[in-house]
DNA sequence: TCTGGGGTCCTAGGACCC
DNA sequence: TCTGGGGTCCTAGGACCC
């Protein structure tokens, strides 16, 4: 047995929880450079506000009926996140347990007697929103897939925190298919013209046939249906890729501006490469003009670089990188966006000697010092505290945030502040 | 005016080999 | 006129997830 812990409106129970005047009230979360809303309270989805919705088109929406709205906020939601998991792992063995997301994780429940589920997860969810102050609903099922569709059903049709849907497998006649966890846009679209239109009917296709005409991924998903068990817990694994790149706050069309974003997105993607233990090996460089402006000339490219050695130094990929961008930069494009990544990692333990070039040890030493330097004074004095020229200081090309709130647990001056009359 | 970011996995098709 | 068959590996692109 599977259950899937996942937190109501997540970032928008975040923004709740110094704030509690909002309970109660319509809540809207944006997303980077105040674009689309991405997470709603309760009171907010019942206004119509959906998600994805682009934020100018809802403005007076949410003016004429008093939703707060708030820029994201990721530094509150990874810590709130972070405590929420912590409490899981305590409560649960750790190998049997997936941190899916930074909202939901899974549990493997097989070691634990049926008859005691129900209350354990019932305790946990209790335990979750007295400490941290997250409320969460908790599915249960037979394998990912039911416990997905359990947690569905507790949230959006029964509204009760714990849900078990073993015994109650009617409910798949109740659910369309495109709630189905791994069944998106386009496969249901293909599933409803061939008549299948709900989870029932999807349990009842022939796997082979689905295989056939789908994919390996549906026919698991159509096992799973049927308690199944053929996805399992994920174990924790390094990425295999780490991307930054964000949409500018307006359009630019200047060179220097564009390398100014590109090293500071270098830097954070070095920063987490650091942190897994890994080195690039391949990274990739792309730019992307404004698809919603049509009238203007359209460019998107992107350009691969595979490195000799590889590096997790921000100094080395920051000057591949603004050499790969001069590549594929073009004149008189209004560019929305620039970004950096690494495609391709090898364990900093493990790297594989090279035959032909030979590595000077000593710089390579000074090079670890160097960075560990850097990420050690930017942990204790907070993000950005030293970075290279490169990323520049106006830093005018950056996101729209005018609405965040405060690192209420992250920074000492943002504490929340309490005054006693 | 304004429209997110960061991931994973699978598949088809091309290049190449014998 | 007519031009094999079977395999591997890599890559780009698509679909999906939160």
């Amino acid at each position: 047995m599977y259950a899937l812990i996942d937190c109501n409106n997540f970032y928008a129970s975040c923004e709740r929880l110094f704030r509690p005047d909002l309970i109660n009230k319509p809540v809207v979360v944006l997303s980077n450079n105040d674009g689309c809303a991405i997470a709603r309270s309760n009171e907010a989805k019942a206004l119509g506000i959906k998600m994805g919705d682009p934020y100018f088109q809802i403005k007076s929406l949410c003016k004429r009926n008093g939703v707060h709205i708030f820029s994201s906020n990721y530094t509150l939601y990874g810590d709130i996140s972070h405590r929420v998991m912590s409490i899981i792992e305590e409560s649960w063995n750790e190998d049997a347990l997936e941190i899916y997301s930074i909202d939901e994780a899974f549990l493997d429940l097989k070691t634990l007697p049926e008859e005691q589920i129900n209350t354990f997860c019932t305790n946990l969810r209790a335990k979750i929103l007295k400490d941290v102050g997250i409320p969460t609903s908790v599915g249960i099922g037979k394998t990912k897939t039911l416990a997905k569709l359990a947690n569905h059903i507790a949230k959006k049709c029964l509204k009760i925190p714990v849900f078990d849907i073993t015994g109650h497998e009617y409910w798949l006649k109740h659910i369309e298919v495109n709630d189905i966890w791994g069944v998106g846009r386009q496969l249901s679209k293909r599933l409803n013209r061939q008549g299948v239109k709900t989870a029932y009917d999807l349990a009842q296709l022939n796997t082979h046939i689905v295989r056939k005409q789908y994919n390996v991924l549906l026919m698991r998903s159509v096992m799973e249906l049927n308690g199944c068990d053929c996805i399992g817990l994920d174990d924790y694994a390094p990425k295999q890729s780490i991307m930054s790149a964000k949409s500018f706050g307006s359009m630019q069309t200047e060179l220097w501006a564009l390398e100014q974003a590109l090293s500071s997105y270098v830097a954070r993607v070095c920063e987490k490469m650091r942190q897994q233990n890994s080195k690039a090996s391949c990274i990739q460089v792309f730019v992307l003009s404004n698809r919603f402006r049509q009238d203007l000339p359209q460019y998107s490219n992107a350009v691969n670089y595979k490195l000799v050695h590889p590096t997790d130094d921000v100094r080395a990929l920051t000057s591949i990188a603004k050499r790969c961008l001069k590549k594929i930069f073009r004149e008189g494009i209004h560019y929305k966006k620039v970004g950096f990544g690494v495609l391709e990692m090898v364990d900093k333990a493990h790297q594989q000697l090279d035959l032909l070039h030979t590595v000077n040890e000593d710089l390579l030493q000074k090079s670890n010092k160097i960075m560990s330097m850097i990420d050690g004074i930017n942990k204790r004095f907070g993000k950005r505290s030293v970075h290279l020229l490169a990323e520049g200081f106006n830093r005018h090309w950056k996101l729209r945030a005018e609405l965040q709130s405060p690192a209420y647990t992250t920074e000492w001056l943002e504490l929340p502040m309490v005054y006693a009359r």
